[in-house]
DNA sequence: ACAATGATACAGACCTGTCTCTACCATCGC
DNA sequence: GCGATGGTAGAGACAGGTCTGTATCATTGT
């Protein structure tokens, strides 16, 4: 038995996760899940409460490849928060490029249960806070004049770009996302020296 | 008979409308706008093929609201394209912060029918190439150095604007669309002088 | 009379979640 | 060494509900 087979648990995630971002949560079934990754319908009823427990499962483990993202691209700019911020919006506008782009999964989530008190809507909502918190972090560090405001826009450019990704496919949606935020993060900072 | 009663075609439109907007179109059955519009289900389908045919003429619907309110907007700054634009996202910051906003119609629609050949995708990419054409105009008669860029820029916190009020309600989203379409096109017309 | 509409039952597909039965495999007692 | 035991997992049937779309019949307004 050379290969190593992965657990139940993990095979069901990585299908789920797959077929969730690319079709849809709603248009894809437990069954369509279970067949995919060979799986029995128990082995899936048996690690996931539910099939909202697994969407639930499946939001935070992409919130966890978000961060590593995130910290991936600022690790590259040590102590200079204002290059990091530009890096991660020059590699967010390469990613949607992608053609395996789809969109946001947090916002699509959101869009796809429009109930309240759907579970995956307060994992979205605590996703994009956290978000907004680092953002804000950053645009204080870099030396905005007024870091909510930045942190504000950029967040705002931030949806724009994963959704115009989606509908508004190849009219150069990553390249406007880089050049506005480089636009709004020299205008924001430009009135603060550093360390006057 | 005081009451002018309208036709089963209005009222199911009507009702599909709202609730399609409010709830989500994958989560409203034809079953519940029959019900909601007062109206048999023969009716409905007597007017629409399908329901898929329900869903675009919604869109459609959508549509020509959404083009009557921006052409309303514009009208208060007749050939003062700057200040239609600015009048525009001011519009739309108020708007998204009404209690009834549940985003963008059209992208939420896409986000819910991701398969490529569903009918509607192809209303909602024909909607968002409109709005990136009559943007790009403004910003041209606006005297932007590069209207193409602007209209991509403010595309973009227009997108934004859309699904951020609706994940990240009561953050001042919209207070952050007007002032952040304001920088922008701000530092986009600056380097151009009007009739020098 | 006639066209539009309401009411209702129904077909067939699909969805989530449960249940049973069987197979494998590691560990433990002896 | 070796059989018993228990945990994990595959296969498939099934229940109960919902969905779209169709068919049938009664009603109403003009």
């Amino acid at each position: 038995m050379g290969e190593e087979r992965k657990s139940a648990r993990e095979r069901i995630l990585e299908t789920a996760g797959d077929l969730f971002y690319r079709e849809g949560i709603r248009a894809v079934g437990v069954d369509t899940i279970i067949a995919r990754s060979g799986v029995a319908k128990m082995s899936l009823y048996r690690n996931f409460a539910s099939k909202d427990d697994l969407v639930c499962a499946y939001l935070e483990a992409i919130g966890q490849a978000f961060w590593g993202w995130w910290d991936k691209v600022a690790a590259r700019h040590p102590d200079d928060p204002k290059a990091q911020l530009k890096a991660l919006f020059a590699s967010l506008s390469r990613w949607i490029e992608s053609p395996n782009f789809r969109g946001c999964p947090f916002i699509n989530t959101a869009v796809e249960f429009r109930d309240p008190d759907h579970p995956g809507r307060a994992i979205v909502i605590g996703h994009k806070q956290a978000v907004r918190a680092r953002l804000r972090d950053l645009a204080e560090r870099a030396g905005a004049a007024d870091p909510n405001r930045l942190a504000g826009h950029l967040q705002l450019l931030m949806e724009g770009a994963y959704v115009g990704g989606q509908t508004l496919a190849s009219e150069g949606t990553g390249e406007s996302v880089a050049s506005a935020a480089d636009a709004l993060i020299e205008a924001a900072c430009a009135s603060k020296r550093e360390s006057p």
